[in-house]
DNA sequence: GATATATTTAACCACACTGTTAATTAACTA
DNA sequence: TAGTTAATTAACAGTGTGGTTAAATATATC
């Protein structure tokens, strides 16, 4: 069941609704039917329960107390440590420099290179 | 079945051990079984294999071919996508600003103007 | 051709995930 | 008190995930 942190905060970001709920939530705090309203046509509100608890048990929202509402307010803190663990990647995605990329864009730079030197001021 | 990219992406990461598979291919090409080497105590090839796949399909690695070996390439094109998304929370999770953290830092700061303003005499 | 090595596929199992509908809890309102 | 609204819980079903062991495939080597 419980998984590491990192872990439960990749699974909870590895749903589209899920990620739309978070999107919503950088605009302000919101009830649970509020947040549900966008896809009720597509699932029933229960469903929309299941979502919030697991983006609040990854430490990504937090439920508050109004009445009979429950506003629900981002806490992106775990996004940080997301954020730590991609850079150790950075390198190999920026430029496209992953081990094949690399090899494969050294070659089309030449390829390219020469067909600029052919034809000679045109462009794209 | 078929999800869409950036949800199978976090699928992939959400795994300690394909994490791991993914930091071991940050030091170049590796077999296979020189992946599975660090967790064969516990779990068997096959289960390596699967893991691999979900990575794969995920596009985060590329098997080649050398002879019955499949040496594995990191692609960390996806994780842009991933880098890409996260950017629109980046300012919610620096300086614990989420909406919550927002507030509190409004107030905490304001006590330490006034705070600070003691000393000169003046409130707001 | 036979055998060893590297890896995958098949068949299976336990359990977690995502959804459903119906019932329940909690708080406000007439 | 009764009724309405907000949200959750319960019970259930289908599917996916992550693991297993045993068998199959592919390539190299003897």
């Amino acid at each position: 069941m419980s998984r590491d942190p990192l872990s439960q905060t990749f699974a909870a970001l590895a749903d589209p609704t899920r990620r739309a709920m978070l999107a919503r939530l950088t605009e302000g705090r919101a009830n649970v039917s509020e947040l549900a309203e966008p896809f009720l046509d597509r699932m029933s509100l229960p469903a929309v329960t299941k979502h919030l608890k697991v983006l609040e048990k990854a430490g990504l929202i937090e439920k508050t107390h109004n009445a009979q509402f429950r506003p629900c307010e981002l806490k992106a803190e775990p996004l940080k440590d997301v954020a730590d663990w991609m850079e150790q990647y950075r390198t190999f995605w920026e430029a496209g420099l992953d081990r094949l990329g690399e090899y494969l864009n050294t070659v089309t730079a030449r390829q390219k290179k020469t067909a600029k030197r052919k034809h000679h001021g045109r462009k794209k």
